[in-house]
DNA sequence: GTGGTCTAGACCACT
DNA sequence: GTGGTCTAGACCACG
């Protein structure tokens, strides 16, 4: 678990949406207990509160759930967290598109620019 | 043209983006004479100051320039357009390779995934 | 006897209010051996530390008393039990009026409210 | 405009609770102007930001919207007040035969306790 | 002057 | 030791 922040967004906005990247792509497993808010506060250097006013936010999404004076926990729910997953691919294909259409690139072409920049990158790798 | 704002982003950021994707996609021509600056707050709905913020940046960046007493111009300069706008799509592309990567799908499947969505809308249209 | 938690109250408060309506209710009956703290604890899934500070609170306001050695049992004081039970569907009562005057219904109105839905619900049942 | 708090719930819990009540009554009516942040704190005697918070929460019910540098304001919804209050009403309603449930009342003798309790309070009114 | 963010630090309830 | 709440105070961007 690593977090580096930009001065781009809020810190705590950050902290949120690595945390969900985090829960929606398994690393955070079903049902797993978080850190304490004090040690995130510990490992991503800023203040508890920020923190917490992030993982509040989590909580409302229903990713997570808090028991009293025991923790905080990936919620149970698989289907919601596969849900929100696929909401969110869903909105980076379609972002995608759209940032390739606003620049003036159509579908066809937006498709055959990925497969060249893939091919590419594996020739580096 | 066309502006529709969130309250997301300072104004005059959005302002400013809109305007170079104008530019870089070609809706605003090389060499082309910009709307006065009273002019697009009329269209915007948006203070004139904003719009100074905003073509301020964009002078900046050489996509702009001014002419005393005349207005403002798309730069004629046609090689530093596409080199930003080449820089513009790389990164589209990357942002693409590494959101999906993020949330654990891989190149191969990055690509999968786009022409599945591309045909599911073909099917719409 | 049934237990069920949510995170919003203290646990000891949630146990308390209901065995108080267990009481009040009839479901427990005057003179009652309540089940041992431990047993309870067990039903409830809950310390046993937790059980004793709800029935502690009990006993304060005289619902409960306790026999040394052979356990806590319901009072007999079926004029006290009377009392709080008519204090307790006062304030139900009142409160409804006061929440439903908080967002702008009076009193008639109210008492129409409450008849249509309960023809609703006849009709599902 | 008025606040008092008891001990029972956080303030900021109280603070949204209020200015939701006075935005489903019609007191605070469509797309009207919060008072600032800051005034609110001043009215209600409690620090900026735990109003702070309260407002954020009845964002994201979409009850208020925030224009930026500009202020808070209701919401033009009306269909999303108009649902939220009705839902708001059905909550009291169920609430009332709930509680007298739980105390064993049923729901004829819920409704004749109302009418009686109504009752007395005109005489008094 | 508007809202937004963040910090530091304190105190509380609960188990 | 866990999360929750609140304050005081500072600083920032925006228009």
């Amino acid at each position: 678990m690593e977090f580096k922040f930009d001065n781009e967004k809020p810190i705590f906005i950050q902290v949120k949406e690595k945390l969900r990247l985090y829960i929606l792509s398994g690393y955070l497993k079903v049902g797993e207990k978080l850190p304490s808010v004090r040690e995130l506060a510990l490992i991503s250097k800023v203040n508890p509160n920020t923190i917490q006013k992030a993982l509040g936010e989590l909580e409302l999404e229903k990713l997570i759930y808090t028991e009293r004076t025991n923790g905080k926990f990936v919620t149970t729910n698989k289907i919601l967290i596969e849900n929100i997953r696929q909401e969110f691919v869903k909105n980076i294909v379609d972002n995608y598109f759209n940032s390739m259409k606003e620049i003036g690139i159509d579908k066809k072409s937006s498709i055959k620019y990925l497969q060249e920049r893939s091919n590419k990158n594996d020739i580096r790798s």
